[in-house]
DNA sequence: GTGAAAGCGCTAACAC
DNA sequence: GTGTTAGCGCTTTCAC
């Protein structure tokens, strides 16, 4: 409500000496700085932000994007982001985008407006429209994604997780268990995780001489419903399988359900090991074998990068992060 | 980069022709706006979001705070917000407070510095230090939980879901059903809403003239983990119980697992239900009879309610909802 | 119909 | 050490 002005006029002390008493920059006479922070008191100011901002070319505020606010795989990734970035006095704001690209663009359009200094787009869409508008913006922004198309002079990095190190990790597991007909639910082969991790499960199998059986590589859209279909399906072909590797916590959720009703015993008939080691491993009965994406410093390496940025390091460095194995029942 | 005076310079017009052609007020010859568009192009213009602000005292901006953006209570409500809040042109920004009174009231100031137009407040602590700064900043509130000590003048209303009803709704299902002995698993006294279910239990029980046994109220922390050992220690005492009111989905994990390991089927040695009627609901086995707090509608209301405010229809209007039951195979 | 100019609140440069 | 001033980019009022 009140401005600076405002303050000078009641205290009869020029603007500029208002300003030096409240931003304790430059010297102010104790008397003085005391008068007129009991005038900013009485007077209810507060320094208008849009003001500073004008002024400054600076918000102190981050975007982090993510395209879905209820999916748990984010959460700590959030956590490890808010952290750095709140230790270093920004702001973060968190936008869902919903996987909509009018959202994601509404989003970039918010950077270029000068409504943040820098945004971290997660499961970002690599379509042209989105590419050429981070580039034509030109301001800082990480992506949480491997982007191949990359070039030297690009305002973005990225930091991601080795997916198909991670898939390295699950199938090898269960082999050293004794495992010895593993069944990979996935996702589809549009999607770059997807790819990923079944190279990471081929690699695995061919390590250890064993064939590689396109039965034992199904889509299981990520969810529990999906899983539970996909696997009750898979049962029906009367396959043998004794270890299964789910595209996540939810999907092992689905498989467990259908190993309750084929009257399946897991571990003790098959093994399980899921993706993402989300609270959903925790709480269920038996709790999972899950892979880590080290999601909290996903977040934080994000936050890092980004800063970098912003100071004006803006040489391309992106970022690869190792994901680890965490036992629990569902392997034992 | 670019301003409306860069353009006007290039195009050789005045700053206001620029600014009518780009804003689409004001009369503007097709031919001198197809100029200009062309040249805001080629400068690569965007406007600028704090002059804008600086100079019209709006934002088109919400801020949406919640305690802990992990839990799955406020996924839907976050969405029915959003929702309301996009339609009607508004940015929506998110942010997580973790229940600390410090970064609740760094919200509240970026409310003062004019940073949004509105705040809404979620799980918000109603210590002193936090309404007396709503009332001193007494711009747009809205709270997500029941404010008992609300004056006349105050600048926020408040939206709540009834506990109360939505407790005898859990509690009558599990006597229609025939349970006689129900356990009910809540909060701590000192939390407002283990009070408020406490008394919908109550109540229930009364109406059947059923006996009040503190046996049957035991604390469980909102968590699996609490849950699990509370049941556990419950069973061990040996008494009778044939349904379970978890305090929420998580809480009914907790008890699933620990009837697991006594060799309890739930719902064939006793019945289930819990609160919340969020995803882990439907991925559990059994699935979970839970009761929906209407979590999409708070959102829509809290956002509406602020709307309203932020228009200048500052009349003192709370809103109660009423939750609904789910059933599912836990309880069947 | 078009343009000049003031001002939103803040800050930094430069006088004094 | 303190004060004056210009300007960030936008919008609105008021002349012409």
């Amino acid at each position: 409500m009140s401005s600076i002005y405002d303050i000078a006029k009641l205290t009869g002390f020029s603007s500029t000496t208002v300003a030096r008493a409240l931003s304790n920059k430059g010297y102010c006479k104790p008397k003085t700085k005391e008068i007129i922070y009991e005038a900013a008191s009485t007077l209810n100011y507060t320094p208008n932000l849009s003001a500073k901002t004008l002024r400054n070319n600076r918000t102190q505020r981050i975007l982090l994007c993510i395209p879905d606010i209820c999916n748990p795989f984010y959460f700590r990734m959030i956590q490890g982001a808010s952290k750095v970035l709140e230790e270093n006095d920004y702001y973060v704001m968190l936008c869902s985008t919903e996987k909509e690209i009018a959202k994601e663009l509404k989003m970039l359009s918010l950077l270029q407006q000068k409504y943040c200094d820098g945004v971290i787009l997660i499961s970002f869409n690599f379509c042209e429209e989105n590419i050429g508008a981070i580039r034509r913006i030109g301001r800082p922004v990480i992506l949480g994604n491997r982007y191949l198309g990359q070039r030297e002079d690009d305002p973005f990095d990225y930091v991601y997780v080795d997916h198909i190190y991670g898939m390295e990790l699950a199938a090898d597991h269960l082999f050293d268990k004794g495992c010895k007909n593993v069944l990979l639910l996935t996702g589809s082969r549009e999607d770059q995780t997807s790819r990923e991790r079944t190279e990471g499960f081929l690699r695995a199998l061919g390590r250890r001489s064993l064939p590689e059986d396109p039965a034992y590589i199904v889509d299981c859209r990520y969810n529990t419903s999906g899983a539970y279909e996909a696997f009750n399906r898979f049962l029906e072909r009367g396959i043998p399988v004794d270890g299964v590797i789910a595209a996540n916590d939810l999907a092992a959720y689905g498989v467990l359900r259908s190993c309750r009703e084929h009257g399946l015993s897991v571990p003790g008939d098959l093994r399980l090991v899921s993706f993402d080691n989300t609270d959903y491993a925790l709480v269920s009965s038996p709790t999972l074998t899950s892979v880590d994406m080290c999601q909290y410093s996903l977040g934080e390496q994000l936050a890092l990068r980004l800063l970098e940025r912003i100071e004006g390091n803006t040489k391309i460095r992106n970022i690869t992060l190792k994901p680890t194995l965490i036992e629990r029942e569902s392997s034992e």
